[in-house]
DNA sequence: CGAAAGAGGCCAGTTCCCGTCCTCAATCGC
DNA sequence: GCGATTGAGGACGGGAACTGGCCTCTTTCG
């Protein structure tokens, strides 16, 4: 075995198990204990820290060092970080979103094919709980796309325009030199260079299908805006979240601050507050609704009023005239 | 520069950007474009896939192969990983909890402070949206236990016992020698054997506090039982999660089904169905509730009862009387 | 105190690695 | 279609690096 081939795999060994006696690790790599310390050595040279104890059942240890060493992965576990990226990606976090994405295409691109299949069955499975709502992003179209602005191929892919005037655009095939990915409130774009257009344009990444590469490159062009968040925000100042939620709660603001965290504003306003949380889905500011102990008045829009009606409603029938506070009130 | 050195450094440029001219390649590497042939042989050799394209504007390319290559990741890209994986070790995807909680802990033990520094801020920030209820276990605890268990080191913490009897318990230190990590409906479980009581037992994360391991190692026992996860269970059984909320709905079971997925069981009961779901907190299944466009009738617990009608009455006083599905209805 | 296990200097033999030079083989633009 | 560009790869010689063996020293645990 080669000396670089035995370096990686040491580094796997010292990855997966935390103390290695040093004679079985000489034997694992097939060569003489002298010859390992200095494998060792040359590990430390590498910059990662290699903490060894001495005496009787002593061994080697892979420590954190100044930098992160090559992650060895088994498959369970590169699949696992795939599924986290995903999420990531999807906004759990914020800020964290476009370099989830940036990561979660390196490791797509590297993933053999039969993780990726493990991979794509398992993440179906984090669909289904919209707790915050918004279109879902397929994270396949996301990493081909981070992969291909990153190379500076051009992209293909069947996209739906906004609606407009109230008619629904049809299905266009798009060839587009991508630029970058931009997440903004909770939306994922991509702004690129429309080939047949011939202009910059922004994407709403929810809105692309069967997005592929060609596997040619093209010559960056410039971009006639400061940057793509910008660029994006300029294209989209006139359609944000389709609901523009504003409610006004008894309780003080940092209550419903501690709540909602970043997903809203709150702004202290008389005894209460006013909540302000652009969102695409009402299920968000319902839960919010119900969840926070303090009466409120929704100031729009029309929809969540509706809703909150509705649900009052429902509630109401579902429990028992007067009930709210006695324990009789159960069934079964 | 040292060859395995230089094969690490090629691996990351390969990683980072996709197509690399051979002579950019040499040049970055200080070495003759006859060697950097002949390192991409190296690469090619240790199984994985190089693509080179010839002609003008040739170059090389990684690509997925048959195994994943060592993953040589950015800073940025370390941590994005490493939040990802915290909220899929927190049972955002079933079945991945065990697996994914491994990969954290190989991930955290490899990070330098400073990254794991930056980690932890941004972590804190997933806190805050308590969707599905449940204590939240400390992914720090999580990820020490974790290496403890894989490397038998024993772990020391604080934990505080559940109440018996109505009564709660003191804080005491623990010595355990660690077994598995369990991961059981929405809560963490340690199997370890506990040096101070001699006896086996089954840990919650939850209730764990200030987890450190102590470097040793210790010669691991046999578990008296088939696996840990049925030895969680035996001692759990007792106590389960905090409500058990069952709802029936006039709804039909797919609809149903469809939306709570695998957090709950729904099982059709006459022209509806019935939902069985365990839950820490109310939060979710109001949630379900407030979402699911059907009547229901809640049979338990009571204080689901309580809380349906408190949450139908404070809507109902939100929205003017009559309201519902006038528009006129919305201040402001 | 002695056995076990890591640290590391020294040495000789061997391997391998590197750069140079060469010829071929694709590929792309003109 | 032709030439420029770029990857593929064989041959070769000098030199660097690697290996195993042997030695001594240090640390740790029983």
């Amino acid at each position: 075995m080669n000396t670089s081939a035995r370096m990686l795999r040491l580094l796997s060994l010292l990855q997966t198990h935390r103390y290695w006696p040093g004679g079985e690790l000489a034997d694992r790599l097939e060569v003489s204990p002298r010859t390992l310390r200095r494998d060792i050595d040359r590990i430390r040279e590498l910059g990662y820290d290699v903490d060894a104890v001495r005496g009787v059942s002593g061994g080697y240890q892979l420590r954190a060092g100044s930098t992160l060493p090559p992650l060895l992965l088994e498959d369970e576990e590169a699949i696992a970080i795939a599924v986290g990226l995903h999420t990531a990606a999807s906004g759990a976090v914020a800020g964290l979103e476009e370099t989830a994405v940036q990561a979660l295409a390196k490791v797509i691109a590297l993933m053999p094919p039969r993780l990726r299949r493990r991979m794509e069955a398992l993440r179906s499975q984090t669909d289904g709980v919209p707790w915050g709502g918004g279109p879902v992003v397929d994270a396949t179209v996301l990493s081909v796309l981070a992969q291909a602005c990153r190379d500076d191929e051009p992209v293909g892919f069947v996209y739906t325009a906004r609606p407009r005037d109230g008619r629904a655009a049809e299905p266009t095939q798009r060839r587009v030199e991508p630029h970058r990915l931009v997440s903004l409130g909770r939306r994922w774009y991509l702004v690129g260079y429309d080939r047949d257009r011939q202009d910059w344009r922004s994407f709403r990444v929810d809105r692309m299908r069967d997005a592929t590469t060609t596997g040619h490159r093209f010559r960056p062009r410039e971009l006639p805006a400061a940057d793509a968040a910008s660029f994006v925000q300029a294209g989209i100042r006139s359609a944000p979240q389709r609901y523009d939620v504003r409610v006004r709660f008894a309780a003080d603001a940092d209550t419903v601050a501690a709540y909602v965290g970043r997903w809203a504003t709150v702004e202290p306003a008389g005894a209460g507050c006013v909540m302000h949380m652009p969102s695409d889905s009402l299920d968000w500011p319902l839960m919010v609704l119900a969840h926070l102990d303090s009466e409120f008045t929704v100031e729009g829009p029309a929809e969540l009023v509706d809703a909150v009606a509705r649900v009052g409603e429902r509630f109401a029938r579902a429990v028992p005239r007067g009930g709210g506070s006695g324990r009789g009130s159960i069934k079964g």
